[in-house]
DNA sequence: ATTCGATTTAAACGATTGTTTAATACATTT
DNA sequence: AAATGTATTAAACAATCGTTTAAATCGAAT
């Protein structure tokens, strides 16, 4: 995955081989000269149309968003029409292929994630933009799963421990791979995991309102 | 938290001092000056007890994962003589403290999951120590909860299931602390968030068992 | 006291970093 | 064809990195 083509223009180059590097290394690991020369552009070409790295790393993680949010749009999991359990299943599979996704999206989420993990100052831009409208969708299905009459700060726990399973196997993908290869192997391997968080979570939500339920009827 | 006392030996001093530094910043971003100035050690000492930063990262994490396991034991929950259900919530609690705590052992565990998020040579070494026995302990409950009959893909997606639920608070700890900060505020509410994660948890377990006694009892 | 090994120190090493410079090449307009 | 503004280049910049050196300092044994 290295070099460039030379028919897209020179800023272009920069900004896509900027999201590469970066979240291969992280943004002080990275160094200029290693995005200049993947991208076949001359060191000072980084100064000349951004005006430093950190500028650089800021529109690289500001195309990233754009750009995931372009190629795995989550319209499925948002159609109302669907009943609650295949949109959780829809979202859970939507994200789960986004995280693990190596060949269009890999750099995109990796940078994305190592953001969120290590914050900069560009963090602002990475809540607004890519968390909370998918906290927003995945709020929307797990309300109707659990029913109206739950509180607030359950809904919010429940999310967390749906979208924890989910990125797992991004933040913890290094352990994963060498002690359960097999659960994120392929497509079909993804599909099976995915479908495997969301039958676990619907069983805790299910059960959970009829908790709720039992005890304020 | 920077400059340690002079009582300690230097090359005591440069250990526990690379554990803050390398979990703050990561290996490539942390220098070794930085770790001797917060040390009040001189420069040349790293090199002179370790023979690089190399070295001293290794023994740092080493360290880490050692004092890790000495300071926050898995014990409660290893006590087999107890119910299952209880066992399970005892290691969410105990291993979500390990996470989440900043005062004892934040660095520690921030050192870990950085090597995990990020890999280096020495992620072997941390797999061995700090997660397989952590994996192995709770694999024990969840198949108690699950039943013999239970074939081992499931219980290991079960297991990845209830970790990724506490890890989120580790790798997604900012975006938690901006959109849901009630939910790490302070010891009570840590526990509160441990009680959770273990009943969402017990309630997918039991279900799910139900579910598999359902088609082959 | 003197010797001797272990430790600490200030200074410098070469390599690499982000950034700047000033000259060159290119494309478009006059 | 000359002029002009943009884009690209090689080279150098100062700063910082990990590492090395050689001298200074210390502590205990002789």
């Amino acid at each position: 995955m290295s070099s460039k083509a030379l028919n897209e223009p020179t800023f272009d180059r920069l900004l896509h081989t900027a999201i590469e590097v970066f979240a291969e290394r992280g943004f002080k690991a990275a160094t200029v000269r290693e995005i200049c020369s993947r991208a076949n552009v001359n060191v000072a070409s980084v100064n000349y149309y951004f005006r430093s790295k950190e500028v650089l790393y800021s529109k690289a993680l500001a195309l990233a968003i754009q750009e995931a949010n372009r190629l795995y749009p989550m319209a499925a999991a948002e159609d109302k029409n669907l009943p609650p359990e295949q949109r959780l299943a829809l979202f859970i599979d939507n994200f789960l292929h986004k995280l693990l996704d190596d060949s269009h999206l890999g750099y995109h989420s990796k940078l994305i994630t190592r953001e969120i993990a290590e914050p900069t100052k560009a963090l602002d831009e990475i809540i607004a933009t890519a968390i909370i409208p998918q906290f927003d969708l995945l709020e929307e299905i797990v309300r109707q799963l659990l029913g109206s009459d739950i509180d607030r700060s359950a809904v919010k726990r429940c999310l967390l421990s749906i979208l924890g399973q989910c990125l797992l196997f991004k933040h913890s993908r290094s352990i994963v791979e060498r002690l359960h290869p097999e659960l994120i192997a392929d497509e079909n391997a993804i599909k099976a995991t995915a479908a495997h968080i969301a039958s676990f979570s619907l069983l805790a939500l299910t059960q959970y309102r009829q908790a709720a339920e039992r005890t304020s009827p």
